[in-house]
DNA sequence: TTCCCAGACTTGTCTAGTCATGTCAAGAGC
DNA sequence: GCTCTTGACATGACTAGACAAGTCTGGGAA
């Protein structure tokens, strides 16, 4: 067995064996596996090494393979049917759902140089529209900050956002025009765990229009959305109004799992 | 222990006892799950049953009843972390995103009367834009469907939908202004397994507006979407163009799992 | 009172098996 | 050439353990 061509299985356990020794077991085959997709050694329609397959060539218990098949399939990347082999799905790569809530991070990985204008950030009595999913009471006081999102410069998105007292007053005197507010918050120790989005389409106010450049009127693509913290408490509530040619929501389902991400529109 | 309060593990028991028997023992403690805390015994905050309790409760194995927990995880209902409880998050409640792809079903669980009219149903050579995602050859012939779907008797979308030759054929004669397509071809033994969906927003334009009963350039949600079968064959490329203020997609993301889901708008 | 730490508890990871159930292709029989 | 049976093989479901690692609380020391 000198010359022979090395297996899907026998590569993939050869990038377990290269990758990082911190990360479980079964996150290193997934990823390895992932890679053998990416690279394209593995192609839409192929199937994948079978778990005895995998077992063997990893060492690992099946156990421990089927997990990392479990996140492949969760994730949409292969499709598997009892009795049949595990196939890769033919489908345009997403990037993780979690970027449908940090501008600056789902920019920078579309291969974009992100920005913003700060058109202004006041603390006043929150309007009942934010203080409802903020959960304050009635008349609290809340940050309120507007910025005019940039894509390589290129207005794109105004992004309306409120953030309770003691969040908000994290953010006085931050970069607001270059870092991202969630970074900011990272460094004082504030989590983001989730968030809820509400997506829809309208059309853009004069003051919307004028900030993206528009004509009012023109189609805007409305992502409204509140941030939780790990303990469930909001951290933040924001409507971003985006140009309707600059992005698109792309999303996959299967009856096994699902993915969604933000892409630039072309 | 005669008159004591019952524990929500075994309250669960006892729905998983209760719940039909076909179903694998894992989904049913899922769903025992779910519906604690759909019925509010189970509130936003409250940890869940540890996995010790509720291998007590229901004499499964650890690793069955862990099966169930990371399913809740992935539908973003609770969120797990290392060494501390489960806890239950708090998040409106989504319907399963398969919605996405059935209008009949979409509107049925929201409570609405689904409709259509169908405009045109006709053979004819595939356009490149819509060849491309039925990987089908040039000049090739493709069924194209186009149908206003109705809620209520209320126009809300235009659905331009093409199908492969052999799949339009088995929608010919078939009651398009009242079924679901995707429930005839599942009578005739056509299976769908999953969907890429691409949402963004868009002017109307005059067809479009006219049929919706609104004026060209008023804001429109298009969701173009190509579904596929087990075998990742396309079954179906379809744009349907919504009205805006006729829905929105909400979606829930978390760093373990995501759901989306479209909803009416009020 | 405050701080820190030990220890109980909880979830995460992994193993090594068994049995069930669906798929698929080769070969037998027509 | 065709259909149908059969059996190897695949994934799915489930069990029963062990150990690792993070969390949280109560009690003791400073």
């Amino acid at each position: 067995m000198s010359s022979h061509v090395k297996s899907p299985a026998e590569q993939a356990a050869q990038r377990v064996a290269r990758a990082a020794g911190d990360a479980p077991a079964h996150e290193r085959l997934a990823s390895a596996l992932r890679g053998l997709i990416d690279d394209g050694i593995l192609r839409p329609g192929d199937p994948l090494p079978g778990d005895a397959a995998l077992v063997a060539a990893t060492g690992l218990a099946r156990g421990t393979v089927r997990q990392a098949v479990a996140a492949l399939r969760a994730e949409g990347l292969v499709q598997t049917r009892q009795g049949a082999r595990t196939t890769v799905l033919a489908r345009p790569r997403l990037q993780p759902f979690s970027e449908l809530v940090s501008f600056t991070a789902w920019a920078r990985q579309a291969g974009a140089e992100p920005g913003a204008r700060v058109v202004e950030l006041v603390r006043r009595p929150a309007d009942p529209a934010t203080a409802e999913p903020l959960q304050l009471a009635d008349g609290a006081l809340a940050w309120t900050l507007t910025r005019v999102r940039l894509l390589d410069g290129v207005p794109v998105m105004v992004e309306r956002a409120a953030y309770p007292e003691p969040i908000g007053d994290l953010l006085v005197g931050a970069d607001l025009e270059h870092g991202s507010v969630y970074d900011t918050l990272a460094a004082r120790g504030v989590e983001v765990a989730s968030g809820h989005h509400r997506i829809s389409a309208v059309g853009a106010d004069p003051g919307t229009a004028a900030l993206l450049n528009l004509r009012p009127g023109e189609p805007l693509l409305r992502q409204a959305r509140t941030v939780f913290g790990p303990d469930g408490a909001p951290l933040e509530h924001s409507v971003d109004d985006w140009r309707g040619d600059a992005i698109a929501l792309d999303a996959v389902n299967s009856a096994q799992g699902n993915r969604l991400a933000r892409r630039p529109r072309g």
